[in-house]
DNA sequence: ATCAGCTATTGATCTACATCAAGGCGCGGG
DNA sequence: CCCGCGCCTTGATGTAGATCAATAGCTGAT
C-alpha cells in the first residue's frame, strides 16, 4: 500500500514572512492541513546583547529567525564560553521533544524571531509526515556544518579560522543578496570581535590581531566597522586551509 | 482527519542481531511494512585500521555498527585530520538523501557493520513516517553530541579532554554492560593514543602525557594496554570542566 | 633467540596563542 | 565640549601544547 501525504515545498525563497521560512517547513505554502500552525504562529523581537533562553530553563517553542542574527553557546562553570550555533535569516531552533533548552540562545544583532508554541508543532509534525522529513533533511545538513566546524575549531590555526569565519558568512549571504557580479564580495560581518573569539575558539585579541594580518595583505577590506569586501574570494579561500573544491554544507 | 501509523519500538534493548539497531529503527520487532526491510539487510565485517568508504567516495548504503568502533574522520589537505563522530554499537551511519560519504568512515577495531542498500531504506522512508520520526530524533541526539564535542574541541585544556573523553566511553559503555556497582568502573578504551588525539584535537604525545598524569594521580588505572579502572568517577568527572549536573547527551 | 614493525612513553626545545596591559576610536548624554 | 562606555587595536610577556627525538615494550615472523 502507498499513500500519499501532502508536500512540503522545500527551500520557497519569496516566501519572507513565513513563521518557519524557506530552509525549514513553509507553512505559508501548503495544503490546508498546515493552515492550523498560523494560529500558534507569533513575532517575538529581541536587541543585540539580549538573551532569548538561557541553557536550562524552560523553552515551550519552536522559532525561526526572520531577521537578524542568534547564537547558541555554552558556558563552562568558569565562564569559558563556546558558540555552538550560529542562526541566520531562515535559520531554525528548538528541538521537538525536549522541554529546555540545552543552551544559551542570544541576539547577536537586533533580532526578530518567529516562534510556534512546541505542542501544537508536535502534534502537527506526527500528523503530517513531510515535516518530520523536512527537518530531518535540515538537522542532518546542521550536523554536517557542526561536522566542519569541529574540524576547524580541532585542527585550524588562528588565522585558517578567521579566514573560515568570513567565507562562511559571506557564502551565506551571497546565497541570499545578490552578489557584486565581478568577484568582488561585499557584506557585513555583524559580529563583535568577541562573537568571533566564541565561534572560533580563540580571545578576542587574536581575533583581533588576524583580521588586522588579513587585512594589511589585502585578503580582506573593512570599511566602516563591519561592512566587509572581499576583493577576490578564491584568493581568501585558499587561506581557510579547506579543499579548494569541498563543499562548505550550511 | 487522523491516521494511524505503524509504531517504531524506540530503543529496544535485547534486539541484537537487528540490521538498524536499538539507538535505530529496529526493523526486527515491527510491523509488517517494515519486514521487506529485511531483504535488502546484509553485514560486512572490517579489520582494525581498514577504511569503510573514503570521503567523496560513493555510499550506497545506510548501516549501523553491531561490534567494534568506527570513526567518521575529515582530513585536511596536508593531513591534519580529525574525528568527527564516534561510532559504537548500536550507531547509524549514513545520510538518506545523499550519494556519496563526507567523511573518512574507518573501522577503530575490528567491525562488523550491518547495511542497508540505500534505495529501499529511502524509499521505505517516505512510506513509513516514523523512520524519518525516529531517525530525526537520533540525529538531534548527534547534533547535541557534536556541540558538546565543539566545548571540547574550542575551550577546554589537554587535561580536561582526556578526562572527558575516558567519561563518555565508560558512560556509553556502561549504558551497555553491567557496571560493576561499587563506585568503580571497568572497561576497554579500544582507541589507539593517535585515534584519542584525533577525537580530541591533540598530538598523541600530549594523549600519552596526559594519561601518564591522571595515572600517577589515581584518578584512572590502567591494566593491561587497554583495559580501564576508574576507582571513582565523580573524582574524575571534576576533572573534566562540565558541569556536574549538566547532560552528556550521547 | 633475534629482529622488524607497531604502539606507547618520556625528555628537550620551540612556538602559536593566551594573558596582561595600555591606549584609541566612535558615539550618546550631560 | 567633554566625559564615559563599548568596542577595537596593539604591544610585552608567559605558557600550554606542538614538534623533534630517543627509547622501551609487545607481537608475530624467521
Amino acid at each position: 500500500m502507498t499513500r500519499t501525504y501532502p508536500k512540503i515545498q522545500p527551500y520557497s525563497q519569496d516566501c519572507n514572512d513565513c513563521p518557519i521560512r524557506h530552509r525549514a517547513v513553509c507553512a505559508r505554502c501548503e495544503s490546508d492541513e498546515l493552515e492550523l500552525l498560523e494560529q500558534f504562529k507569533y513575532y517575538r523581537s529581541f536587541e543585540a546583547g539580549q538573551t532569548v533562553v538561557w541553557a536550562g530553563d524552560k523553552m515551550d517553542f519552536v522559532a525561526s529567525v526572520v531577521t537578524g542574527i542568534a547564537t547558541l553557546s555554552q558556558t563552562m562553570e568558569d565562564g569559558r564560553r563556546q558558540m555552538v550555533g550560529l542562526l541566520l535569516p531562515s535559520d531554525f531552533v528548538g528541538r521537538p521533544g525536549r522541554e529546555t533548552s540545552a543552551y544559551d540562545v542570544t541576539a547577536a544583532t537586533d533580532l526578530v524571531m518567529c516562534c510556534f508554541r512546541k505542542k501544537p508543532f508536535e502534534e502537527m509534525m506526527l500528523r503530517t509526515p513531510h515535516i518530520a522529513q523536512r527537518l530531518l533533511e535540515m538537522t542532518l545538513d546542521e550536523l554536517d556544518a557542526a561536522r566542519e566546524w569541529m574540524l576547524l575549531l580541532g585542527r585550524k590555526t588562528a588565522r585558517e579560522k578567521i579566514a573560515s569565519l568570513v567565507c562562511i558568512i559571506a557564502r551565506r549571504d551571497a546565497s541570499l543578496q545578490l552578489n557584486t557580479s565581478d568577484g568582488e564580495l561585499r557584506f557585513d560581518l555583524p559580529l563583535t570581535r568577541e562573537a568571533m573569539s566564541e565561534y572560533l575558539g580563540l580571545t578576542l585579541e587574536t581575533v583581533s590581531r588576524q583580521m588586522s594580518a588579513l587585512r594589511k595583505e589585502g585578503l580582506i577590506v573593512t570599511e566602516g566597522k563591519r561592512q566587509i569586501v572581499i576583493p577576490d574570494f578564491d584568493r581568501l579561500l585558499e587561506e581557510t586551509g579547506d579543499d579548494s573544491d569541498g563543499g562548505f554544507l550550511v
